[in-house]
DNA sequence: TTACCTGCAAAGGGTTTGCACTTTG
DNA sequence: CAAAGTGCAAACCCTTTGCAGGTAA
């Protein structure tokens, strides 16, 4: 899979994949640094960041913007699936919905497109912070 | 409408609203920042963003990211649409489809969530930028 | 062996902020 | 007149890059 464009599977990329697939949440690169430190601490930021930007072109790693904030990654898995979040927990809940991906697919087959990424960000309150009108 | 808060309607602000009223495009902070400063040579780069952001809680301007670059900006309309960015040209096409409006609203009220924004973005190649499989 | 990769530290670019001055209501 | 907003420039923060020294294949 790496190995396509003369790309070599490191320790250090082996690593960055492990935690991203062993966590359920969505890490930014920091969290993604911080947790690859703690198994191989001569790891290095640049490196998770290069890191990231390869798996993600691998189609291993999809990139998210969740809230307005900076970027969160998680491991590619097998069912699309989109993104609430809280403004005020910052609590995310995820989603899914064969309605959504048809409605895609028939928008890219009559515009001809070939699709790369798809990304549905919700965001509001949850159940648990939603202020009734006041 | 911006009244509400205590807020004041000076010259500034509404300049920089008539700009993205007055374009068809995406336009980031750089964009809106030349085409108020044609109108008003004082106008700094501070104040539309410290604009952009009150029009977007006031709701009256929408924040998306397009692409993965920076933040894009746009009046808000009457009807919710959603975005395609080709990554090639960067083309962004416009569509809409009340299948994920009503997917959107299952998901929030099975959830007891109360929606603020909605944002999809799809990215690819468009009909002319395409490859076929080579 | 040799292209590719890493760590470090510095640079980059979009966005935000502190402060003194101006303006709105 | 008081509160809110503006312009300027510096600060911020996430992310990227140049380079010299490592390392996978």
């Amino acid at each position: 899979m790496l190995h396509s464009g003369g790309k070599r599977l490191t320790k250090q990329r082996q690593l960055a994949l492990d935690v991203l697939q062993e966590s359920a949440e969505h890490l930014d690169a920091e969290a993604v640094y911080a947790r690859a430190k703690a198994r191989d601490p001569k790891i290095s930021i640049a490196t998770i960041y290069r890191t990231l930007a390869l798996l993600k072109e691998a189609g291993l790693v999809e990139e998210n913007r969740l809230g307005e904030e900076h970027a969160h990654f998680e491991a590619t898995r097998s069912t699309p699936h989109y993104h609430f979040t809280c403004l005020r927990c910052g609590r995310v809940i995820e989603f899914d919905t064969p309605q959504v991906q048809e409605a895609i697919q028939s928008f890219c087959t009559r515009e001809k497109i070939q699709l790369v990424s798809v990304q549905l960000l919700l965001s509001g309150y949850c159940a648990l912070c939603r202020r009734e009108e006041e």
